[in-house]
DNA sequence: GGAGATTCTGGATGCCTGTTCAGGAAAGGC
DNA sequence: GCCTTTCCTGAACAGGCATCCAGAATCTCC
């Protein structure tokens, strides 16, 4: 049953379509409970069956629903970056001012590190899964292509409303938020209280001066 | 046996000295040994069994030496830093010029992503362990300080070597070296044979830009 | 060269893993 | 209401895991 997703020579309608859509909601429901407990355990120490168990299921049925581990991490994976990738879109739409699109990123830049460091630390485990595993390499360059991408949009969109442009390349830009959002992190979680507000002097500093 | 390296209270002399050295010595061949496994498997697909197949030895001996799996693992970490942590140091010190400065550190950059990549993912995937789990914690937030002091030695003397300053923070230019580097490793891995050039090619651009 | 400490072996134990599957429960169609 | 398909359960299986340990091998020292 589960590969009938991947079924590509033609468009399926009225019945089976509404079962396929029932079928891919389950997966995505599961999806996202596996999200929880990875973000929780980290991937060397999740088990299929941890996951079922903080899910409202058996463990039998995540063989129903996914052929196997590497199907589930998968689609957690895809899920995961459709949620995050246009976390700070808004603030870049929206801001009237340069020194108003700083602070609403650095608003939102808190609001992550502090309310969803279970996900970002889980990002940064599968992105060092790939350095390993084959299976992972595709989805971890797509996502951070795209998060390469988003903070490129904030960057350049601060940048033009000082009349500038960016002073280093994208991989540059995302390298220095992605490696000090990192470092706070791991600070943030050993209880350090001071991570935060640093993260936030370091990007205030950094921000004009980049673009 | 194995605690007695912790014992603290006296120093030891004579044949017992000479006893406790030869029981670290193969505590550390045998820290060698896994982090040749660790870089090859990962952390989360690494057994002690595993570790002990590709050393000289059985399984049995990794608990002679070592209580359990993470005093071996945090052992490994502790030797890999010791490693590591100066290999841009001969470049620092002897590069006449800011140029010269530039292209040693550019070589050793190319040499160590190509043969020191198995080393390397195994670092960012211990440092993504930490985030999950405190033991690990202590060990990587020293090691990343020691690398981010070994970056900004290179960095503030090349400054040094143009009469200037760096002209962003310790933390800030740690991260984006590192940063380039692991995205690149990533590359270099999925055997993007324009990783290495590509990563030396934002470094000389990045490198006059910040110091 | 022999007694005692140290070092090493490899089998045993019990737990946990991903996966399979027979069969029960629920849903859908008529 | 009944039959078929879909969905879900939980026991069973084979394999891998960290850890323990009895005893063999080796080394040390007198």
């Amino acid at each position: 049953m589960a590969d009938q997703v991947m079924e590509k020579a033609r468009v399926p309608r009225g019945a089976e379509r509404l079962r396929i859509d029932k079928f891919t909601a389950r997966r995505l429901e599961l999806a996202e409970a596996a999200l929880e407990t990875l973000a929780e355990l980290g991937y060397a120490r999740t088990s299929l069956r941890e996951i079922a168990q903080k899910s409202d299921f058996t463990h039998g049925v995540l063989h129903y629903y996914f052929t196997d581990k590497v199907d589930l991490i998968t689609c957690c994976v895809r899920h995961y970056k459709a949620k995050c990738v246009t976390r700070y879109d808004q603030v870049t739409a929206t801001a009237p001012t340069r020194d108003a699109l700083l602070e609403g990123f650095l608003l939102k830049l808190a609001e992550t590190l502090r309310e969803e460091a279970g996900m970002h630390r889980l990002w940064y485990d599968l992105r060092a899964q790939a350095l390993f595993e084959d299976v992972f390499r595709e989805d971890v360059t797509e996502i951070d292509k795209s998060l390469e991408d988003m903070v490129w949009r904030v960057a350049s969109r601060y940048a033009e409303l000082g009349g500038k442009e960016p002073a280093v390349s994208r991989a540059a830009l995302y390298a220095v938020f992605d490696g000090l959002f990192q470092k706070h992190l791991l600070r943030h979680l050993s209880n350090d209280e001071r991570a935060i507000p640093e993260l936030l002097d370091e990007v205030r500093r950094l921000l004009p001066m980049v673009a």
